[in-house]
DNA sequence: TAAAGATTCGAACGAACGTTCGCTAACCTA
DNA sequence: TAGGTTAGCGAACGTTCGTTCGAATCTTTA
């Protein structure tokens, strides 16, 4: 089943509804052209929008934060996109979807489900701290977006999510084990999610030793058959 | 060693300078007396307070959201406090604070290094979840305070990660185990953390229950040595 | 019951917010 | 080089922000 099913993207026309001119321009992937002048420059503000939310949050920052950050006048930023809420949406969605498209192709190369489970691991760890201010803005602002736009982020989140249950539920099927999908799937979120409250690239490892030190870690938790010892409950009381 | 061996402490004063009177008030711990009636009165501010900045996050919950959530006007309110910073400031002190003071006594009641870490996590899930909105705010408004008040809070945190690792330290000394204290308290609070993004009464087990599941994982996480299989890296590139 | 203090409020402050309006350059094509 | 589109800007729009002021109303004590 492919990333959507039910595709209810928005549309997200420019803003100020010209039409595209000249060649019909090379697309990346199947989505979004990148190569005409108007997408390069919206590229770069995104960019310095997602620094900005990402230092003061979104409500935190103001488009005139934005405006001088873009080197560019509050008016003239209005040229390349509608709404403040729209600069984080198309920042939530580019992340999210860039991340799922990529874990998507290096699932292809194995069956094995306990492998599948630490491609999973390192593929949002390395997309994670290559793009560490955009993942605050995806995970920190989770909540912010409202109507059609924040359903639309929602609906992806559950995508995601769902992808990371079947990996676990085909573990257990593989190996006979016994766990809660639904609390494996949110410890593992947790931890892997919970970096960027604290990683630092001059003390922390990088992505792939992370990777395979959480994936040690967690695949140990899931995996052993050996339960720890009970926590010994107070008999009186 | 105490909580707070070096006392930062800010004064908070009433912002209307105005003394105590009548009786000297019970207190309640050694910090706040909590018999007046204005004590009483802001408690309520503060709990409102911590409802709208759940909801909406600081910087997206306006005084006038406050005010009308409290059944006060806005005037009204600021004869309890002197700005809106010193809300969140004193609604993040007192969780920490108290769910600090809480696992120390706790922590007390055994000295078998296995059962402490559960203790710990325990402690943090049970009052987590018994105060849901408050934590929240605790963990989503997490760099938001600046200058002073931001240090004071930063410092409180440091002192809880720091009982943490020492708990995982004397662990791996009892058991003489090989792991990242760091990366092992970091892991740890994001799998407890994460929860104010997912848990559901009607869904999810209580405290208690997760405490131990989750205490169950991370130990065995931790404390096993028979580590998975590595990830066989390719060889060709 | 009068004075003193505690509490509450309507109204307003200046500042900052997201967004829009015209207007001018710059650019591209004919 | 003329004409239409694209890109960009200064200035302002109306609204909302956190906060304050002075007066009015309660409560407590003498």
């Amino acid at each position: 089943m492919a990333l959507a099913s039910v595709d209810t993207r928005l549309p997200v026309a420019r803003p100020d509804g010209r039409k595209e001119r000249g060649a019909p321009a090379l697309r990346k992937n199947g989505n979004e052209p990148l190569d005409t002048r108007f997408d390069r420059r919206l590229s770069k503000v995104l960019d310095h929008a997602t620094q900005i939310f990402c230092e003061k949050g979104y409500e935190g920052a103001s488009m005139r934060d934005l405006s001088r950050a873009a080197g560019m006048s509050l008016a003239g930023l209005y040229h390349y996109f509608a709404s403040k809420e729209e600069l984080l949406y198309r920042i939530q969605k580019h992340a999210f979807q860039t991340i799922i498209e990529r874990l998507q192709q290096r699932l292809d190369s194995t069956t094995d489900s306990e492998e599948r489970i630490r491609i999973f691991i390192e593929n949002h760890l390395e997309y994670f701290l290559a793009n560490k201010q955009a993942m605050k803005v995806l995970t920190h602002e989770d909540d912010t977006l409202k109507d059609a736009r924040g359903a639309e982020i929602r609906a992806i989140k559950r995508e995601y999510y769902r992808i990371c249950l079947e990996l676990l539920e085909d573990l257990r099927r593989a190996k006979g084990l016994q766990f809660s999908g639904r609390l494996a799937v949110l410890s593992l979120f947790g931890t892997i999610n919970w970096i960027y409250t604290w990683h630092n690239p001059r003390v922390d490892a990088d992505a792939k030793a992370l990777a395979q030190e959480m994936g040690d870690f967690f695949l140990r938790g899931v995996l052993n058959p050996s339960k720890p010892r009970r926590k010994n409950g107070k008999t009186s009381g």
